[in-house]
RNA sequence: GUGGACGUAGCUCAGCUGGUAGAGUCCCGGAUUGUGAUUCCGGUCGUCGUGGGUUCGAGUCCCAUCGUUCACCCCA
C-alpha cells in the first residue's frame, strides 16, 4: 500500500514539544504584561462570514484570504450552477440586456464562497466591536492572540498561518492622544521581559508626514500615500533606490523635492529632547504637519513619563507602514543588533475603525507583536534555545514490585506543584535516563535497593551530569530548591 | 499575481566530460550484573520528484509536469 506523505502545507510554524514549550512560554510572558496594563481578553472566531472580512479592503487583501467552504456547499461537478443559469435564461424579460445577463451568470459560474479565514486580527475587532457595542465599555481595551491566515507565497520569515498579539484601544466618538503613548510602553515592557536583547520602538506620524509632502507640492492625498509607500522602503533598500523610484515617471518629482524628502526622512532621534529639536527645526509649515507635530511631540514626552527609557525609542521620519487606514502615529520596533530582522512589532493610529459595519465614529490605536515571526527569526539568530520540558521530575523504576512505592512518591511531589512523570514500563535505567535527557526532564529520582537499605534517595542532575543522595523526608524541599536554582539560573 | 533558482536516504549534501548510487547526521542495537548526553563497534533506510524522449546504456543530456525555494508586490 502506497503511504501518504506526511506533510505540511509550507508556510505553517510546527513545532517540536521542546521548542514549543519557549514558543509558548513568550505567549505567556506577553499575555501577562497585556493584561498587568489593564487590557481585556478577546477571542473570535478564524472563520468570519467572507463579505464581513472583505467589506473595506478588496483588491490586495482579496488575493491574500483564504475562502473557505464546507465539502457539503460544495458544487463540484458545477451542475447546480449550470441548472440555475438555465432558469436564469429562462426567466429573464426580452428587455435586458446581454451584459447584464452575462454578469448575472459569471456570478453563478464563479461563485464567491461565504466563508473565509480571518487574515488579520484588526478586522475582526471592528467587526466585534461592532456587534456588541452596546456591550462594551469604552475606552475599550483589548488584548487578542490567536492564528491568522494569509494565502500568500511562503518565504523566509513569512507564514500563512501565524500567530499575531494584538492590543487596542477603541474609543466612541473620540480617543485621547494619550493612548498613543500607552502602546509603546506596554510593549517596552513586553520586550524587556522577554529578553531578546537591545530594542528600539520607532515612532512617526503620518499628519507629519502628509504636511510636509503638502508643503513641498504633492498635495493629492492619493499621491501623498504612494510617496508614503516608497520612503518606508528607505531602510531597506536604500536612499538611492527611493530616489531613482521618486524622480522616475510613476510619481515624476522635482529632483529637489526629493531631495528634501530624502533628507526629512533619514531623520534619527537620538534622545527625547534631540526629537523636540529636530521636530521644531521642521519650521512652520501646514496645518497637518503642525498638527502631526504636536502630537509627536505630546506622545514622546508621555512615553518617556509611562517610564520608558530614552534608549528604547526613538523618533524615525522613515517609518510610514504600509496599510492605508493609519492616519496619525505609526509604530515599529526593531531590535538594534539585528536589524536585518526588520520590525518585530508595529501598528498605528486609525481614525474611524468600524466605519463599514456601524455608523458610531469608533478611532482606536492599537499595535501587534507577530509571534511566529519574531520566535522563528529570534531562533535563526541563535537568540532563543530550546526549552526545558514541562517535567521537573522524572521518577525511574528500579524495582517493579516497587512501583506502588514509585506511584507514592510522583504523588507527593506533584501535591508540592512538581511536575512529575512516573516510569511506568521499566526498562534499563540507562534508557531511562536517555529517555529524560532527550525529553529535556532536568532531574531524575532513583529509588532501589540501595537507597530504601539507607532510607534515602538518589536525585540525579541531568543537566549538570551529578547526583546525590538526600533523605526520603527531605526530597520535596530538596527538589523544590534545585527547582528554584535551575529556574533562576535559566 | 510577476520573474529567477533548485529537486539524490528522515535531515544536510557529494556524485568529475552519460556506464545500473555514496558521506555525515539522525534513528536502532552492542561495549559485565543500577547511570543518559561524550567515545568505540555494528545495523536499517533510497524504483536519484513524476512522465516522456535521445542513447547499447541517464542521477548525469532534452522536453513537459508537479513540487520546493528566493526576489518583487504586500505584510507580522
Amino acid at each position: 500500500m502506497a503511504l501518504t506523505p506526511a506533510r505540511t502545507m509550507p508556510g505553517v510554524l510546527e513545532l517540536l514539544p521542546l521548542d514549543q514549550i519557549a514558543f509558548q512560554r513568550m505567549l505567556d510572558t506577553i499575555r501577562r504584561n497585556y493584561e498587568r496594563f489593564g487590557f481585556l481578553p478577546v477571542e473570535t472566531p478564524a472563520i468570519e462570514f467572507a463579505d464581513v472580512l472583505l467589506t473595506k479592503t478588496g483588491g490586495e487583501t482579496e488575493r491574500q484570504v483564504y475562502f473557505v467552504q464546507s465539502t457539503g456547499a460544495l458544487d463540484s461537478t458545477g451542475e447546480e450552477a449550470v441548472r440555475r443559469m438555465a432558469a436564469l435564461a429562462a426567466g429573464s424579460k426580452a428587455d435586458e440586456s446581454m451584459e447584464s445577463l452575462i454578469q448575472k451568470m459569471h456570478k453563478l459560474a464563479f461563485p464567491t464562497p461565504d466563508l473565509a479565514l480571518r487574515f488579520d486580527l484588526t478586522v475582526p475587532l471592528a467587526r466585534y466591536v461592532a456587534e456588541h457595542e452596546r456591550d462594551l465599555s469604552f475606552p475599550f481595551r483589548r488584548y487578542q492572540m490567536q492564528r491568522v491566515y494569509r494565502g500568500e507565497r511562503a518565504q523566509r520569515g513569512r507564514f500563512r498561518e501565524f500567530y499575531q498579539c494584538d492590543i487596542d484601544v477603541i474609543g466612541k466618538d473620540s480617543l485621547s492622544i494619550r493612548y498613543d503613548a500607552e502602546l509603546p510602553a506596554v510593549i517596552y515592557s513586553v520586550f524587556r521581559e522577554l529578553a531578546i536583547g537591545p530594542f528600539t520602538i520607532q515612532l512617526n506620524n503620518r499628519k507629519l508626514m502628509r504636511g510636509y509632502f503638502e508643503s513641498l507640492g504633492v498635495a493629492d492625498p492619493e499621491q501623498q500615500m504612494l510617496v508614503l509607500r516608497e520612503v518606508d522602503k528607505l531602510d531597506k533598500r536604500g536612499a538611492d533606490h527611493v530616489r531613482d523610484t521618486l524622480v522616475g515617471e510613476g510619481f515624476g518629482l522635482s529632483p529637489a523635492a526629493v531631495e528634501k524628502i530624502l533628507a526629512f526622512v533619514q531623520v534619527r532621534s537620538s534622545s527625547l529632547q534631540d526629537a523636540y529639536d529636530t521636530l521644531d527645526a521642521l519650521g512652520a509649515g501646514p496645518e497637518a504637519l503642525e498638527q502631526g507635530r504636536a502630537e509627536l511631540k505630546e506622545v514622546l514626552g508621555l512615553i518617556h513619563a509611562f517610564g520608558v527609557p530614552e534608549t528604547h525609542y526613538a523618533l524615525n521620519l522613515s517609518i510610514a507602514r504600509g496599510l492605508d487606514y493609519y492616519t496619525g502615529t505609526v509604530y515599529e520596533t526593531t531590535l538594534n543588533e539585528h536589524p536585518q530582522i526588520g520590525s518585530i512589532c508595529s501598528g498605528g493610529r486609525y481614525e474611524n475603525l468600524a466605519g463599514q459595519y456601524t455608523k458610531s465614529h469608533l478611532p482606536g490605536v492599537g499595535i501587534s507583536i507577530g509571534l511566529s515571526r519574531l520566535y522563528w527569526q529570534l531562533r535563526e539568530a541563535g537568540l532563543v534555545g530550546t526549552a526545558q520540558s514541562t517535567v521537573d521530575v522524572l521518577v525511574t523504576q528500579m524495582d517493579e514490585s516497587q512501583l506502588p512505592a514509585y506511584l507514592a512518591l510522583a504523588g507527593e511531589l506533584r501535591a508540592a506543584g512538581i511536575a512529575t512523570e512516573v516510569v511506568l514500563e521499566g526498562g534499563k535505567l540507562g534508557k531511562q535516563f536517555k529517555y529524560a535527557d532527550r525529553a529535556g526532564i532536568r532531574f531524575a529520582v532513583v529509588l532501589g535497593e540501595d537507597e530504601l537499605a539507607k532510607g534515602v534517595v538518589t536525585v540525579k542532575d541531568l543537566r549538570r551530569g551529578d547526583q546525590f543522595e538526600v533523605v526520603r523526608a527531605e526530597l520535596v524541599k530538596t527538589l523544590r530548591v534545585e527547582l528554584e536554582q535551575a529556574a533562576a539560573m535559566g
